[in-house]
RNA sequence: GCGCUCGUAGCUCAGCGGAUAGAGCAGUGGACUUCUAAUCCACCGGUCGCAGGUUCGAAUCCUGCCGGGCGCGCCA
């Protein structure tokens, strides 16, 4: 029985009391959840349901619990009910019943923990989008692994997910770039607001070899945006990250957008002309102050590419909009929202702006600064050339967003427990070694149908059996909440369940003993949570290893 | 000044209104003739920044302070 299962199970059990006590079912949710309490004296799963609701229906919480409890405990499956402090409900599971769920992962393979909870929504996520004037440095490097981990969340939940990098090869940053490249390839110091790094003098060489006499500006910014942009997009799919769509600035200008999305805002009643301007009345939606989308001088400002932007987004069918920024950036939160209700959007429903808090790499307690490519930022390389891309992405992936981070280089490398992305790959490596000593000695899980899951009533075998069972609830909730942290930190929590149950019931026969059932039944276990491990770093982008 | 965000064990961090607030590290003490100990077990360690409020119940929600980070252009 998964906790889906017995939730409804709980559900089904109290309509039944209302309708027997004659009370208003129409108070009841339409769905309701159990819990796993930390505390094994309070069961192998708790419902609240009683508590809940016993002042809707005016009837005192332990009374409805009792009545909760009587009619819950004559349901297959379930060994035990028992009410608890103010009126929880402790529910203990038949070993049969909480066994069967081992068979149902290996079954479901690959699609265990993939539900249908966001079909039918359709979701733009834009991360990184970083313009082509350097390597990705760090502001990008926590999206590149978080927004991809939820893009694969997303899918795996039912939504039908688009990934985009929006960048911007025509603007002044670009223009830097080629005048710092020129000045490279010229000898001539770094230009006042030129960038600086080492890769200038790599990029303005590489271009030199592909028209040695190169000599024009133009030439420096076609070719080095068109250089720079291919080592990104290589450190990136290095990184195991890639998008569906790379959206360039330009287009949208040579689509007449900007123009479009300027005349639905008129229509809508939200712009104005002052100063030889024209701007957006964000002010009515909350924004501190009115931005400006056409310049007096005629250019249009970033902000109305942006609002061409949202505009293309949504015109492409997307009913959420997700936009993940820095948290240099999140000042853009306001009138980016102000901005979706200006276009008559909801911006609570159809605009997202996650924002992700910076990340230290550290060493010996201090900042990693230095970058011999860069210059004085971190870039994804260094990432991934201190770390590896599975520690780098995992490392990432396990904090939430909303929390500055100092990642140290020398806990990331270690090969031991402290390290977290080495505890769970462990039990990667561990079960798939279980499996192949146990082919080796003959031991098969056999038919499914001869499974006895009966026998799975050790201690450490019902706590892992518990924790594969959150599997599908952690994934809908770490996408649901934009969270691919919780998916980290549920699988260090298998890992230990794993560990613990390895270290008490071993699988194999020792020496020449006959194979038992129970040693099957303990093997459709541990390929259950190599399945759950392994469909959960697929989730973060790591890998599974078969042996390390 | 205004806005966003964070503040939980010595350190790094979990905890989408539930029970006695957790994990790892650090510290102390144990377990390898093993299914690879890259593991496991025990002990130690807390005014959940402070003060109010909401309610059966608050680390969690609301308000005000205090402290750290970041941001407040007709820049891109």
């Amino acid at each position: 029985m998964t906790p889906a299962n017995l939730a409804a199970t709980v559900l089904t059990a109290t309509r039944a009391v209302f309708v027997a006590r004659g009370l208003d079912a129409a108070v009841l949710p339409e769905t309701t959840t159990v819990e796993r309490p930390r505390n094994p004296e309070h069961g192998d799963y708790a419902s609240t349901l009683a508590l809940q609701l016993s002042k809707k229906v005016g009837v005192p919480p332990r009374e409805l619990a009792a009545a909760l409890a009587e009619e819950l405990g004559r349901q297959p499956g379930i060994k035990s009910v028992e009410i608890a402090g103010p009126g929880f409900l402790n529910i203990r599971l038949d070993a049969a019943a909480a066994g069967v769920l081992a068979r149902d992962i290996v079954l479901a393979g690959p699609e265990y923990g993939h539900t249908g909870r966001l079909a039918g929504q359709r979701i733009n996520l834009e991360f990184v989008s970083a313009n082509p004037t350097g390597p990705v440095h760090i502001g990008g490097v926590r999206w590149a692994a978080v927004g991809d981990a939820l893009s694969r969340l997303l899918r795996a939940s039912g939504a039908e997910v688009g990934t985009e990098y929006y960048f911007n090869d025509a603007g002044s940053q670009i223009d830097r770039f080629a005048k710092s490249l020129l000045a490279a390839a010229r000898g001539e110091p770094v230009p006042e607001d030129g960038y600086g790094g080492a890769y200038i003098g790599e990029i303005a060489a590489q271009v030199r070899e592909r028209v040695p006499d190169a000599d024009s500006l133009e030439t420096f910014r076609e070719i080095g945006v068109e250089l720079m942009f291919a080592e990104i997009k290589a450190s990136l799919a290095e990184f195991g990250v890639h998008f569906d769509t790379y959206f360039n600035e330009k287009d949208l200008h040579a689509r007449g957008e900007l123009d479009e999305a300027l005349e639905r805002l008129r229509e809508q009643g939200h712009t104005f002309e002052a100063d030889g301007a024209t701007w957006l009345r964000t002010t009515d939606f909350g924004d501190d102050k009115d931005r400006v989308l056409r310049k007096s001088d005629g250019d249009w400002t970033y902000f109305a590419a942006d609002c061409a932007y949202y505009l293309d987004k949504r015109k492409r069918g997307f009913d959420r909009v997700v936009i993940m920024l820095g948290a240099d950036h999140h000042g853009y939160v306001g009138r980016m929202k102000a901005m979706s209700a200006c276009f008559g959007d909801d911006p609570a429903v159809n605009l997202e702006i996650l924002i992700g808090q910076l990340v230290n790499l550290v060493r010996d307690g201090e900042p990693l600064r230095m970058s011999k490519r860069a210059g004085t930022v971190v870039t994804l390389e260094d990432f991934v050339d201190a770390l590896g891309v599975d520690a780098a992405r995992y490392a990432l992936a396990r904090y939430s967003s909303d929390s500055q981070i100092d990642i140290d280089i020398d806990l990331w490398t270690r090969a031991t427990r402290d390290n977290p992305v080495y505890y769970v790959q462990y039990v990667a490596a561990r079960t798939a070694n279980v499996a192949r000593n146990a082919a080796e000695v003959g031991l098969t899980r056999g038919e499914p149908d001869d499974f006895q899951p009966g026998l799975l009533a050790h201690e450490k075998e019902n706590d892992l059996l518990k924790a594969l069972g959150e599997y599908p609830a952690v994934v809908a909730s770490a996408a649901e909440l934009r969270e691919p942290h919780r998916v980290a930190r549920y699988l260090e929590e298998v890992a230990g369940a794993y560990h613990r149950f390895y270290d008490k019931c071993r699988v194999l026969p020792m020496g020449d003993e006959p194979i038992t059932d129970l040693q099957r039944a303990r093997l459709w276990l541990n390929d259950a949570t190599r399945t759950v491990i392994a469909n959960g770093l697929a989730l973060l982008g790591v890998s599974a290893p078969e042996r390390m």
